[in-house]
This record gives structure tokens, C-alpha cells and sequence, in this order.
DNA sequence: CCACTCTCTGCAAAGGTTTGCATACTTCAC
DNA sequence: GTGAAGTATGCAAACCTTTGCAGAGAGTGG
């Protein structure tokens, strides 16, 4: 079996309470002990065991995240981003890929309730009471769905929506439609409601909605040709996931981007650059998304007595204009 | 504060190891008292802690799995199906992407080393002897590394390979260029190696190694010119990722590709249907190798003390034959 | 030389669960 | 009516660590 604190203690001929704190409080420790103890833990190959010491001290160095998808290179960028940040912290994640099953979800949060400092839920699929039930006493952070009663950080989808929407305009697009995502996300209803809110401010812009779609490139797909077929010059799209289908779809169709259309979507994920033409979108910087979940969370929990309210991050945004985007054609989509 | 087994114990009025019988071996407690501790821990929501039950049992139900890089497509996938197979099997997941740092891999292994059942080393980039000093007395399965002494899973570079190469010799090439990962990866050794072999066995073939380069986006697009200057007609490339670095160049050099260049990668990511030209690449089920990294960290732990040679999958590969690969050309290439 | 302060160390409890053993109670056969 | 067999439950130890408390010993000042 691997090393205990006692096996280190009867080695250096001290107890099992001057073995723990010649590795945690070395302060507490005169000298000589103190190097009889490290030479005795090196020898031994002794490493504290972590659940036994969580049980005692309540905090367990370990935090949970759950993700909707991670063969969605936004969520695996953010994962990796919000992993990196919990190492810094010396804390280990557990992650959870929920593909969508609100089920699994809250049975992952049961799970790990009690083996972890805190959980980040990254867009939530389950309802909120169920999954703050579920986690009971565990500090809860919530990203990319905001609510009162609980921390969350989520990115400026209203600027983001401004700044697409903007730059279509000033390209001379009057004619907009937007390609949604699932309508029961969080996200898809707050940048629907974004884009219908900023559309009617913009002078002259005319935009439309142009549907609910899954949010995979083969959403994308299929939401091309009800775009071809509309009125619209320009589309913001969901995520950079379905806009890949889109263009892909259109190239197939022979409909030309940005030439005949423009896409603008969000995320920004790494293929945005790879495919052609390279994609405008809407950015959110993974890593201060990870850094303000973290922060939330350390906040959360040292909140969790005073019954203050909870911090809400929203995280600045910034569109990337590439080749997906060009002036207002003269004449309609004629697919080929 | 969480409610305990004591707290369901009282409110049954029953003793905290008919709670633990009731709830763990329901058949050792009589159906009324079963009843009334049901009662009570749904009443307070009980759910059992997990650190404290590992602590006597020696099952934690978790496992560990260190990853290189999440925004490698391959990696995310894999990470999502191997997390999906400890789910299926009652297991909770932590999750440590790597990113190169072979040091973050070994603090990584010690801290979890105490609180899971096991540890999936996905390519890993640390020595075997200190991960497996690290790792202690956890189970140990390497992903993407074979070693006689410690468990492995690895798809069949070979046979993928001889099936890339067989391929892009029916199509009639002859000169055959390979585009190298990093000079310190199993992988690419075991496909650089396969490469050689395998050209050296096919008439009239001649097989050339291009270089080491960057296993990313941008590796590929650095391997690019590389591959234009020399004269083949066909190259082989470490992954997809590349080979979409590959294609970008190409076509911003005015190198047509299958037309002037055929390219044939490894992964099969999803990315690998979303581009133009659709990439042609030998493809592992991701499903598969997390299957069998699951079935070999089971047969690890059972064969713990007869010691027995631990088990080494090899997966097979499949060719996917896209359009990224064409008969050899009549003319060489030529970038505008 | 005494009393006091400080520093260091050990004892024992606590955290929440599982499980071997013992006990109490039933049931049944003789 | 007695003994055996069987069932259901509780007690207490064990897993490994941290930490409050107490005690031992050393040093210091009067």
C-alpha cells in the first residue's frame, strides 16, 4: 500500500501530529524534527492523503466543471482555459461532459457534491433550482446563464450583438437575419433578444429571425437555404459552428461569401481562421472568462455566511473582422 | 450543513450502519426498516460522501486522465467519449490538460494519485518511470504510448499507415513525402517508423521524410513550402490539424489540392469534413480506444496482485477517403 | 533558585462512512 | 419446552488526516 502519515511518523521516530505539521506548518517545527520528517516523507515517497485531510478541514482542493459539449472547440478552449486557472490555484477539476442530458447533469453534481471546494456550471442544460438543490451546500458558479440568486459570468452579448450589427450596417447591409440556436439556451435567447432590440435602433435596418437550429455545423447546414432563400444580404449566426455549416452549404450551392452574403457569428473558436473565407466573429477571451469563474468562485465561498449578493460577471467582448463580411451586394443571392 | 448518515439514522431511528446497509445492500435490512431509512434520506436529501466512503473501501469511483492539448479536435473528442465511458460506469472523471509541460503531468498525477481508482495518461509527454512513481500503487493506463511494463492503448499506426500509403499507391504516385509532429512524440516516432517500412515495401515507391514540425495549425502551415519545393506528389501528415495548415498554404500559394498534391492525415477530426477540399485521413473510433482504456484500467486493477503482463490493446484504423486525395499529377507542382 | 514564558511535541477527538463481530429476537424441529 | 438455525440490528474499529489542548522541557529574569 502507498505511505500513510504513520508509516513517515514511526521512521523518524515522531508522531503522526509532527509529521503533519512538518508538511503543512514547517514553522511549527523545530529544525532537526523537521528534516528527520522530510527525509523520512522523501524516502517514503509520502503524499498527504487528500480526501482523508478534506474530511477534516472541509476544503478538498478540487472544484467540478460541467460542459455541454466539448466537441465544440469554444467549450474544450474554455475548459482547457478554466483547467489552467484551477491549477494555478492548486486546485484539480473533475469534468463532466453533459451532451445535452440535463439528467446527467444533475446526477454529476450529486456525485462530486461532496468531494469538491465548489462547482462551475458551464450552460447549464437543467433547471436551476433542481441543479442548486443538487448541490446542496457546495458554492455554485454558473457561466453563460445569469440569474440573481446565483454567481455567474457570462460575455457581453448585447455588445457583441452591437458591434456584428454595427459593422453590417456600415458595410450598407439593410436586409439582417439571424440564424439562432436551441431555443430553450440561455445564450440564443439573449442574443435573439439582443439583436431584435439593437436592430430596431439601427436607422433603416430591417432584420429578421430566421429560425431555431441545433447548434452543430449541421445546423448550420440546415439553416442555409431557408437563408438563401430569404431577402437577407447578411447574417449573424448563432455560433461559429453553425456558421461553418452555412458556408460550407453555400460554397455546395454556389452562393459566394462575402460577395453574395455576410456571416458574422460568435465565439471565435481556433477553425474560424481555417476555413475559407475566414470567419468574422464575435470574441470572448477564454482565459478572463476562466480567471472571473474562478474568482467568482473563491468569492462565493467566502460569502457563503454573509448572505451578500452573489457576483455577477459580465466579460467584454470583441468582434474579429476577417473575410466573411463585405459591403452590400447590388444584386440578390442567386444561388447557382 | 450537509445532512449525514448519523442525521438519517436519527430520524429513522436506527443506527448509522443499518442507514449504510439499507442504502448500499438493501437486501441485509427488513423491508420495514428499509422503508423508514428510505424515508428519511429522502426526506433530508441524503446522499452518501464519497471521500469518506473511499477512505474505508479503497474505491473512490473516480479516475484521473491527463490530456495534451483540448483544442486539438482528437483530444477533445477523445476526452468527451472517454468521460462519457466513466459515466456509464459510475465513475466520475478528473481532467488535466497537459499543454506540453511534462512537470504539470507529474504534480498532477501525485495530487490525484489518493483520490481516484485509476489514471488514463493520454499521449503522455513525462517519463514513464517517474509517472509511474508518481502514480504509486494507481493503476496506470497509457493512451497513445506502448510500454511492455504498464498497460497500454494505442491505434494501429501501422496498419493506418500501410492504408494511407496503398491509397495514395493505387492513385499512382511514386514520390511520397512525410510531414513529421514533434520529434519526441511516440506517435510520430511510431508513424514516421511505419512510414519507412511501409514505402520501402511498395514497388517503385520512394518515400521521403520532410521534417519535424509543430503537431498545430500552424506546424502545418510552416511544413507547407517545405512540401511544394521538394517533389512529391503525395505526402502523408502527422495529423489533421496540420494537414488543415497544409491545405490553407496551399491554396493561398495557388497549390491545387488534390489537382497538384495529394494529402492524406491522421485523426479524422470532425474539422477534417467542414473544409475544402474534405480531408482524406485514417480514422481511430474514439469510442473504441475509450472502451478499451476503461476495460484495461478495470483488468489493471483486478490483475493488481497476480502479476500478470498488463493488457495492450491496439485499436484498429480505418481510412476515410475524402477529397483531399487524387490521382498523381502529370505535371509537378507549380505555386503562383 | 524560583516562577514565568516560550517552543516544541504528543494525545486524542473529529470528520463520515463501511464492515466484522456480537447480540437479540424469531422461527422451527424435535 | 429446549436447542439449533437463521435473521435483523447495533457496537465499535478502521480508513487517514488535521488540530485543540495539555504537558514537557528549555530559557530567562528576578
Amino acid at each position: 500500500m502507498r505511505a500513510t502519515a504513520n508509516d513517515v511518523a514511526v521512521l523518524a521516530r515522531v508522531s503522526v501530529s509532527t509529521v503533519s505539521r512538518a508538511l503543512s506548518s514547517p514553522h511549527m517545527v523545530s529544525p532537526p524534527t523537521l528534516q528527520k520528517v522530510q527525509q523520512a516523507a522523501d524516502q517514503l515517497g509520502y503524499l498527504p492523503n487528500r480526501a482523508a485531510r478534506g474530511l477534516v478541514t472541509g476544503r478538498t482542493g478540487n472544484i467540478a466543471l460541467t460542459i455541454p459539449d466539448l466537441n465544440n472547440p469554444y467549450f474544450a478552449g474554455l475548459t482547457k482555459e478554466i483547467q489552467e486557472q484551477a491549477r494555478v490555484r492548486g486546485l484539480q477539476m473533475f469534468l463532466a461532459d453533459i451532451d445535452e442530458d440535463p439528467s446527467a447533469e444533475l446526477q454529476v453534481v450529486e456525485a462530486v457534491a461532496t468531494q469538491v471546494d465548489g462547482v462551475l456550471l458551464c450552460s447549464p442544460r437543467a433547471g436551476t433550482d433542481e441543479l442548486l438543490a443538487a448541490a446542496g451546500r457546495t458554492p455554485v458558479v454558473m457561466l453563460n446563464r445569469a440569474m440573481s440568486a446565483v454567481a455567474s459570468v457570462v460575455p457581453d452579448h448585447r455588445d457583441g450583438m452591437i458591434q456584428g450589427l454595427r459593422h453590417l450596417w456600415a458595410l450598407g447591409h439593410t436586409e439582417i437575419g439571424y440564424v439562432g440556436g436551441p431555443r430553450n439556451s440561455w445564450s440564443n435567447t439573449a442574443r435573439q433578444g439582443a439583436f431584435l432590440e439593437v436592430v430596431a435602433e439601427l436607422d433603416g435596418v430591417h432584420g429578421r429571425d430566421l429560425g431555431s437550429f441545433q447548434p452543430y455545423f449541421s445546423g448550420g447546414v440546415a439553416a442555409a437555404d431557408i437563408v438563401f432563400a430569404s431577402a437577407v444580404t447578411a447574417v449573424v449566426v448563432y455560433n461559429d459552428l453553425m456558421a461553418l455549416g452555412l458556408l460550407d452549404r453555400a460554397q455546395r450551392r454556389g452562393v459566394h461569401v462575402p460577395e453574395e452574403l455576410s456571416v458574422v457569428s460568435f465565439d471565435d473558436i481556433p477553425f474560424a481562421r481555417s476555413v475559407t473565407p475566414h470567419l468574422s466573429s464575435v470574441a470572448t477571451s477564454r482565459e478572463e472568462m476562466a480567471r472571473r469563474a474562478l474568482d467568482a468562485l473563491a468569492a462565493t465561498q467566502e460569502a457563503a455566511a454573509s448572505s451578500e449578493e452573489p457576483p455577477h460577471h459580465v466579460v467584454p467582448v470583441d468582434l474579429v473582422v476577417r473575410d466573411s463580411t463585405g459591403p452590400r451586394p447590388t444584386s440578390p443571392i442567386r444561388p447557382a
